[in-house]
Order: structure tokens, then sequence, then C-alpha cells
DNA sequence: CGTTCAGTTGAGTTGCTTCAACCCGTGTGG
DNA sequence: CCACACGGGTTGAAGCAACTCAACTGAACG
């Protein structure tokens, strides 16, 4: 079994992703409901400032959006990564501010669903209320296994972990191109903010895993990742049951 | 303007958290379902390990519980801290294991509730439904908010934002003994785990906030804030903005 | 071509960690 | 009642991982 068949049995399920994704009623149901509020976001589009005014939530259809926060002196952090078919929702405990700002990293389409809209459809689709509660799950698991990492982890470990997560949320919504392959559309700065490293460092790091034959970074985030075990050590991670807690439908 | 009554007035609204907390037909209605189903729970007792199977929520009473993380070589994180009144489900993305450690921080009461019961509750309940999303949200905010510091912040920094969040949510649930005077059950250690800091340095970050008069944190957690301006600039918050942000019902 | 922008690499700095010693309040057993 | 051990906090000294600064490369684009 080579490595990559390993990582697709490991990660694998991507059927059950594609399928979670696409289940036919919802998907139906929030089409005809979105329909009319699609935006194409072009890359660097800032769909929310952190503080500002909200009273809807984003659907991703494709592309990326990210989630960050910046400390007064402007360091920035991003906390989450919004996947296509992943919903985000800004709001702070105010119910009226948002508490991140939500940026295009590539181009994107966007459904914007006001509030009042997305209790409705919550509360008329069971299947819906279901699938988001997973995805709701799955995002708290991850943003803590970041937090493990933010905290105590080496630079190498961070950036590992950063890419098994990458790998595992693509294999499950079936965007990799062949297994282990992938791309992400991120640069070393963003990268950077994510690790919670400054971008110099993230290059160091990548460059050290590509020289051990760990992963290969071309030029704009095109990745392969060749020993997911070798990494999986990096990041201190055990694959399955990694791939239970973040992965929403992986039981 | 003492800067206390200056703290009150911007984390203020505690009669909101108390209210909020004890909303006459939820609280009874809860109780009602989990009497029987109450812990009393010593100081360091482990409540689910990482990992380990569980169909349950927990809802404290009082004390405190610690959500932990831990890396193979040892590290732990703590990733959340919940104080009475909240309550916190432990289960990943599969619903079937926990994907933290909870841990009684001191002697601590605490509800059992099996995910079924629960989830009857929610759909019985409007207000309790209402009020955990309310506090879902509130959660949410103040997880990202200490992941920026955890990726981009000085010790200083991650210290006195930790103070702040503690004073802030003490004052809302009320168990302040005076205005900015309050206890935490933790130790350095601690801390350390919640900051991402060696015990050590928290020490020596704690007693240079003392020495320059901003705070003063006796033996055991007994803490006192003077200066809560300067603790914000340290920070990088502002304090009316983040309270509206990580208080639920403080909008 | 010249300019720009992301990535790469080296050199020097620094903030936090680790290690180790020490202090002190508490608990325990002779 | 003293002796002693123990655990948390405190402090100093030394080390190191990641940061900053700065120079260079190479691809993309007008």
């Amino acid at each position: 079994m080579s490595p990559q068949d390993d990582l697709i049995h490991k990660t694998g399920q991507a059927l059950d992703g594609v399928q979670l994704r696409r289940d036919a009623r919802v998907q139906a149901s929030l089409a005809a409901a979105l329909d009319h509020t699609m935006r194409v976001l072009s890359k660097g589009t800032i769909l929310v400032f952190e503080g500002a005014k909200v009273d809807s939530l984003f659907h991703v259809t494709s592309g990326w959006l990210a989630a960050a926060k910046s400390l007064p002196e402007g360091e920035r952090q991003i906390v989450e990564f919004v996947l296509p078919g992943e919903t985000y929702d800004p709001t702070s405990a105010d119910g009226q501010t948002s508490y991140v700002e939500l940026e295009a990293l590539c181009e994107t389409t966007v459904a914007i669903i006001d509030a009042a809209t997305w209790a409705r459809l919550l509360s008329e689709l069971p299947e819906l209320r279901d699938s988001e509660r997973l995805r709701d799950v799955a995002a708290r698991a991850r943003q803590s296994e970041r937090m493990l990492r933010l905290g105590k982890s080496s630079a190498e470990s961070r950036v590992a972990y950063a890419l098994i997560e990458f790998c595992m949320r693509m294999t499950a919504i079936g965007e990799t191109d062949r297994d282990c392959v992938f791309h992400v559309p991120l640069g070393q700065q963003q990268l950077a903010e994510y690790t919670g490293l400054s971008s110099v460092h993230v290059c160091r790091t990548l460059r050290r895993l590509g020289r051990n034959g760990l992963i290969t970074a071309d030029d704009h985030m095109d990745l392969e990742i060749h020993d997911v075990h070798a990494l999986a050590v990096l990041a201190g991670v055990d694959l399955d049951a990694l791939r239970r807690e973040i992965i929403p439908g992986a039981a």
C-alpha cells in the first residue's frame, strides 16, 4: 500500500463528503432559497470587516474564504478557512457585529443569506439542520486542534498539521487532483497568518519538508504529500482519529 | 470615574448576565431534567479523556471545568474554561468520541446530560435553545480572540487578555468579590497551558504586571485589576467592543 | 525591458524556554 | 513538637527557535 493509498484510506470516504455536500433535497432547497443571493467575488474582496454590522451568513459554493482577526498593530491571524459547501456565521454575541474579517482568497462564489431566512431554512429542513450541526461540531474540533498547535508546537509541527488538515478537507469534498495532490489558494503570507509564524519562517519550513522528501510545494501552492506518516508524526496526530474528529460524516 | 467603575461600565450589565443565567422557566425545566444527574467532582477529577467514548454533555452549576488537549509528547493546551451556567459538548464530528479532556479545576458540580435528552430539551424549550445559541456564539468569538493572541501576541498581551476575559466572564455571572476583584481556581501552570507559555514565564509576566501596578495577584490567584485601561492596551483590545463580542446577552 | 511582487536565503537579534537553585507554606510521621 | 518531604511559586543563567532586516532571484506583466 503506497502512502497515497493509505491517506485515502485514512482521510478517505471521499464519497461520504461529496454525498453530504450534495445531499439532494437539502441542496435543492438551498439552491432555490439562495439563487438570487449569489455573488461572485474576485480574489482579495473583503466581504465583511471586523467590527462591522452584519445580519447575514455566508455560504461558499466555490472558492475559499478566510476568516481573520487583527491586532491594533496590524498583525493578522486567520482563524478559519471556509471551503466550498460550508457556511460561516461571523456574528458576535451581540448579534449585530462581525468578530472577524471575511476575505475571498481566490475567485469565490458566495450565497449571502440573511439571518432570518437562515433561521427559517433551518427550522424547515431537518436535513440541513443536521448537516450544519455536524459541520459546526467539526469546525469546533478543528479549531481546538489548531489552538493546541498555536500554543504548544514547533513551526514544523504547525505547518505539517495545516497540510494534513488541508488534505483531509479537500479529499472530503472531492477537490483533490489525485490522492494527496491538491491546490490551496494561499500564499506563504497567508499560511503564515494561519499558523502564527512569519512568512519567512514558513518558507524555510516548507523547503525543509521538501528537502526531506515529505512533500513537494511548487510555486503557487500546488501541494503533493509524499510521506503522510512522517508528516503525521511531525504534526503529532493519529490520522485515523483526526479524520473522525474534524471531518463531518467521517464516522 | 475610577478604573473599577469604568470596568463595571464597560464589562457591565452584570444583571443581564445573571438574569440570562437564571431565566426562570429555563432554569426550572433544566433543574427538573437534570436533578438526578448532578455530580459533585473534587478538584482534579477528570470527567472525560481525549479520545474516549462520550454521548453526554456537561452543564456546570458551580466550579470550573477545563477543556484541554495534549500532544503525544505531553504538552497540554487548555482550549476553554467552562464556568457556572455554561454547557460544554465535547463530542467530535464522529458523534462518539471526545476531542478534549474535561477536568475539574476545583470542587465542581456538574449535570451530566445524555445527548438524546439534551436534544429533546432543546426542541421543547425555545428559551433554552436561544440562550444556548447565544452562549455558543460567544464561545466561538472568545476562541477566535484567543487564537489571535496565541498566534500573534507577546506573553504580556496574552496574559493581559486572559485576565480581562476572566474579569468580564466573572462579572457577567456575578462571581466577583468586588468590582475587578475575583478569584480564579488556577495555578500558574494552568494559566500557562491556557496562554501557551511556560509556567516560569507566566510567573515573570504576572510579577511584572504587578510591579507596574496594573494588577495584584496574590498567592492563589486572588486577582485584582487596578488599571483596566493599561491592561486593555497591553492586550490590544477595546473593552466595550470585546464585551459585546464575547459576553452573551451584552448587546 | 523595467517594475513589481512573491518567494528564498543569510546574518544578527530577541523573547521565551529550559534548567537549576531556592523559598516557603502545608502536610505527615516519628 | 520537630524533622522532613513535597508542591507551587520565584529568580538567575544559558540556550535556542523563530523573528527581523536586508539582499537577491525569478516569474508575470505592461
